[in-house]
DNA sequence: ACGCAGTGTTAAGCAGTGTTAACGTGTGTT
DNA sequence: AACACACGTTAACACTGCTTAACACTGCGT
C-alpha cells in the first residue's frame, strides 16, 4: 500500500518541520506548505487525503482555505491547529467544516491518533477490535458492549456517539464536533436528540460506576474511564 | 507549586550547560548527566518527571537508557535529542518509547513547547487519580469529593477551581491566575462569580475543619490542608 | 398487505449549572 | 471612628441539559 498523502500547512518553520518529519517516520507522505496560498496550490496539484491546517497563516488563513476546499470536496478530513484556546474559534472552525482540531502545543501522538481516527472513518474501516472501557469492552463495528458475561447491543447512533466520546476519552468532546460529525448539523433539534442518546448511553454504561459521561456545561462531554 | 524536575542527559558540555540554564530560568529543576550511566543513576535516585536524552552519549546511548527505564516506567515522557543527519534514528527512537524528538540544532522554544505538551498530557493522565485533601479524597476528572463513605459531586467549575487551588496548595493562588485560567478574563463579573464558587467549595469542604480556603486580601486564596 | 419490533426524533416538564444582583461583613487606611 | 474597598453569602435568574414518553418511520416476517 502506498503511503497516505497528507497536506500540512503551518507557517512556523520549526514546528512545521518537526511535524512533517515525525509524520514521515510514521509512514505518511507529507506535503508541506508555509502559507495558505501555497497550501491551496499543493492541494490542487497533489490531492492529499487529509488536511492539517494552522488557523493563523500568512496570505490565507486556515478557515478561508478550508471553506474554499469544502466547496469542491465535502469529504476530505480537516484538522485545524489553533493557538488560541478560545472556544469561539473552535466553533467557527466547525462552521468551516473542521472534523477535529488540536490546540497548540500538542504532542505528535495526539495528532497521529486524531489523523488515524479520521482516515479510518473515511475508509469506512471500522475498528473491528474490542476496546477496553473500564470493566466493559466496546466493539464499535459490532455495536456491542460486553460486561462480564452480559452482552448489551447498541444501536448505530449509540455506538457512533460512544465511539466519538471514546476517541477523546478523558478529555472534552465538543458538542459541536459530535453534532457535526454524527448529525451533520448542530441545530437545536439535533442537540435535543443527542441529549436523549447521552441518557441512553449512560444507562447502558451504569454497570461500572467508574465510567461516566460528564457534562461540561456549554461545551460538551467528557467520557472518564 | 514546586518546580518540575526533569533529567537532561547530554554529553556535549557546551550545549548541555546552555539548555540546563535556560530551563532553570524558566522554573524547571534540572538534573544534568553527561553520559548514559550517570543519567541512569540520577533517574533512579531523583525520580524526575520528564527525560530529555541525547541519543549519542558515552557509556550508554539514549535508546538503551530509554529501553531500560521503560521497563519500570511506561508513562514518563521521553524526548530524544538527535543529530541532524540521522533521520533513521527517529524511527528507532519511537520504537524505544519516545514521546517526541528534537533535531539538533533546536531552539529552546521548541524544546519547551514539547516539554510542556508532554507534561500537560501526563497531568491529564494523573488527573484521573484520587488525590488526598485532608480527610477527603479529590478526583479532578471525575469531579468527585469523597469523605469517608460520602460522595460529593462537584460541578465542572467547582472541580476546576479546587484543582487550581490544589496545584498551589499551602501557597498563594492568585486571583488573576484563577480568573484567567478558568474564566479567560479577570473582569469584575467573573470575579464576583468566583466569589460564589469559593463559598460553594467551602461548604462542600466543611466536613474536615483542617481544610480551609483562606483569603489573602487583594491577592488570592490559599488552600491549607 | 398487515402487524411487529426496533430506531431515531420530537415534545414537554423538571433539574442542575453558572451568572448576576443585592445586601452584608470584614479589613486595612486615613 | 469613618471610610473605601475587597470579599462573603444568599437568592433569583436564564439557560443548558436530563429524563421520560410519545411519535413517525423503517425493515422484517407472516
Amino acid at each position: 500500500m502506498s503511503a497516505t498523502k497528507i497536506l500540512l500547512a503551518e507557517d512556523e518553520l520549526a514546528l512545521g518541520t518537526i511535524v512533517k518529519e515525525s509524520l514521515e517516520t510514521r509512514g505518511f507522505e507529507v506535503l508541506y506548505a508555509r502559507d495558505g496560498e501555497e497550501a491551496k496550490k499543493q492541494y490542487l496539484s497533489n490531492k492529499p487525503e487529509l488536511l492539517v491546517l494552522d488557523v493563523m497563516m500568512p496570505k490565507k488563513d486556515g478557515f478561508s482555505l478550508a471553506a474554499e476546499i469544502r466547496k469542491t470536496d465535502s469529504l476530505i478530513p480537516i484538522i485545524f491547529l489553533t493557538a488560541k484556546s478560545r472556544t469561539e474559534d473552535v466553533v467557527e472552525g466547525f462552521g468551516y467544516g473542521a472534523n477535529d482540531y488540536l490546540k497548540k502545543p500538542f504532542s505528535m501522538e495526539e495528532l497521529i491518533v486524531r489523523m488515524k481516527a479520521l482516515l479510518d472513518r473515511k475508509l469506512g474501516k471500522t475498528a473491528t477490535e474490542d476496546v477496553l472501557l473500564g470493566k466493559y469492552t466496546f466493539n464499535f463495528s459490532r455495536q456491542l458492549l460486553r460486561f462480564e458475561s452480559r452482552e448489551i447491543m447498541l444501536t448505530h447512533r449509540e455506538a457512533q456517539l460512544l465511539h466519538e466520546l471514546w476517541l477523546h476519552k478523558n478529555e472534552l468532546t465538543e458538542r459541536n464536533l459530535i453534532l457535526r460529525t454524527l448529525w451533520g448539523d448542530d441545530d437545536f433539534f439535533n442537540a435535543r436528540s443527542m441529549d436523549v442518546f447521552i441518557t441512553r448511553l449512560r444507562k447502558k454504561l451504569a454497570l461500572d460506576a467508574n465510567i461516566q459521561i460528564l457534562n461540561v456545561r456549554g461545551f460538551g462531554y467528557k467520557l472518564v474511564c
